[in-house]
DNA sequence: TGTGCATACATTGTATGCAAAACTCATCGA
DNA sequence: TCGATGAGTTTTGCATACAATGTATGCACA
């Protein structure tokens, strides 16, 4: 395991934080494999910060499910099967869609450019420029859940999102992949242009259920 | 706020787990009121224990959606609004509708026999036994997600089980309500008994539909 | 050579200490 | 009367120390 560069203090002070969105972020790219001991000692002292906060972080990281937890062994990146990761679109594309819906009607005029902005930045984005584009994916998918604004509804979509990106390190790094989901992301940004719920809720959903597919067929292989 | 009851050590060796246990009970059955402060210090020492694993209980509760932690500032029980649990039900409906139809390609005889014992002693309760039909209840969804057996699914669908729950105290006290939970319990283990995957997710899906319903009546008086 | 056990090492789990931040509340001045 | 100020208290955040547990190594013996 190597964290790369070294500890950068957080804008919110706490320490776990900090932690835990360099491991989320070393998870979540892969950078640790599924499967992997993490050791509470060797994150602290490449993070420069004590095994106490390394340890809420663990806890945290357990409960968005990227780690596993067996009491007095240690963690260990969380390993999911094929099949898992298929359950996981599928019920990420229900919630997203829900999600998609509730935007619907509430999005504001600010946010609807803000969503446009990500569209353009994708589609800006030169093919292979993987890390990149799943970035600005992730920014389009949490922009809408932000707009519904319920805690609840963010913390299960988040997980729902972050669980399978170990596992769909390359998807990017085909074109045909890519612009398709450029149009899905522009075909709901057009829904909520025009507060269509149910177009939104339709666009969202199969767009989730078509990556789902794709990681699917590319974890058998 | 007040715990009841000495510590109890855990089956399973962590302190925080057992910590996390005895806070989740105390919240989610209102004993602790959303939006009331807690503090590490108090609850550590009414648990005997040290703060370190009530530090991390605070961690796995906030992650849970039960807690909200301002850095610096503690520890509250997370307020949600009537419109947020309105939200959340409707999102539980489809995700506890999508475990239902996995579930139904993979229950074993043996995990049927659970689920029909679960309805029969749910039937059996007296009315007015708020909390035991609370119990019954959680046992019954809780087992139909040990079915589908993903990791993730069973996280999401256990935050969206229990965060409503401090707001729906007595939604148990009505006995038609707890008739039509009982009904909608047996519809949903007679759609698993035959194996009908869609039949299932319906069942299930309107089931919770219902309860979403009821309880944002309840919170609105 | 392979198995069982004892010992040493590594890692986790919990408690405690200390510094910094936040809160309380009385006092002061406008 | 109201808000601002500041000392004292409380509470949190992190580091460290110690205890308990898990893991690996090496040796005796079959």
């Amino acid at each position: 395991m190597q964290l790369h560069g070294g500890y950068v203090p957080q804008a919110d002070g706490n320490a776990n934080a900090g932690v835990v969105e360099r491991l989320r972020e070393a998870i979540v790219r892969g950078e640790i494999e599924p499967g992997e001991r993490i050791r509470e000692a060797e994150v602290a002292s490449q993070l420069g910060v004590s095994r106490t906060p390394v340890r809420e972080a663990f806890l945290v990281l357990a409960a968005e499910g990227l780690l596993t937890l067996q009491p007095g062994k240690g963690a260990h990146v969380r390993v999911y099967s094929a099949e898992d990761i298929r359950i996981v679109h599928e019920v990420r594309s229900l919630v997203e869609g829900c999600a998609a819906k509730f935007a619907a009607d509430r999005i504001s005029n600010q946010q609807l450019d803000l969503l446009r902005e990500s569209c353009e930045r994708l589609e800006a984005l030169p093919d292979g420029a993987v890390s990149d584009c799943n970035e600005e994916n992730l920014r389009f998918h949490n922009l809408i859940f932000s707009v519904v604004g319920n805690a609840q509804l963010m913390h299960v979509a988040r997980h729902l999102l972050e669980v399978p990106l170990p596992y769909k390190r390359d998807y990017w790094s085909d074109p045909a992949r890519k612009r398709r989901s450029e149009l899905a992301h522009r075909r709901v940004y057009a829904a909520l242009l025009v507060r269509d719920a149910l177009a939104a809720e339709e666009a969202m959903r199969e767009h989730v259920a078509d990556v789902g597919q794709d990681v699917s067929q590319v974890i058998a292989n």
